[in-house]
DNA sequence: CGGAATCCCGTAGGATACTG
DNA sequence: CAGTATCCTACGGGATTCCG
């Protein structure tokens, strides 16, 4: 999206929510973090969260959640390979922030999937 | 950006987040709302908020806004032209998100203008 | 003043294949 | 299982010029 990753950020005071947008934006992150809101998830595990996601990009978005130390990753030496992905302190701290996205979304997008049954 | 604009939430509950996102991505759209919520502005007032936004692009963001319905646009027959732009009914409800987004920037974000004296 | 029209480019994101 | 490695392209975004 939008801006070229981690671009310095030139604004007044609005800055800050293009600060954090910056974090968060990346077609898959939104949704990533929020799954990863409901606890420990393995790779695959999230894949199958996202169905149209790639590995490719899954990992690349992962991998740059990471370097903003957002979510960690736990790489287990064994065979088959495990990895499980989890929320940083400070990816928690980004819970409130995505629950609003989310909420708004619920109740402001027509048909998000979670339509009123 | 993140997402081809408007391109289908293929994904499970937290689609919403990414439908969300995909109304306030853009390099600019964040700020602008962000402005926004102290009222009223003009093309060029909001314009000088963003020191480095070129008119195309903030045409073009705002016009997105408004395609979305987050903002109205007013335009007035007269010479010099003159152009309004407020947040819509719409828009106002999308104000706890940007507050959220504002604020985790503020206090999350190295250097984001808001540093304490 | 507030745009529209052109031209141009980087990169986010996808498809596919291979690997420890 | 959880990735790399390549290759490819659409489009988000910038620079510049012209217009009512």
């Amino acid at each position: 999206m939008g801006r070229t990753r981690h671009d310095r950020f030139d604004c007044s005071p609005g800055c800050a929510v293009e600060a954090t947008l910056s974090l968060i934006d990346g077609k898959w992150k939104g949704v990533v973090l929020y799954h990863l809101m409901s606890g420990t998830m393995r790779f695959n595990e999230i894949r199958r969260k996202l169905p149209n996601v790639t590995q490719r990009m899954l990992t690349k978005q992962l991998r740059e959640l990471e370097a903003d130390g957002l979510i960690t990753r736990k790489v287990f030496a064994q065979v088959p390979p495990r990895v499980d992905y989890d929320l940083s302190e400070r990816g928690r701290t980004l819970e409130p922030v995505i629950l609003a996205l989310k909420t708004w979304g619920d109740a402001n997008m027509p048909s998000t999937g979670s339509v009123a049954a």
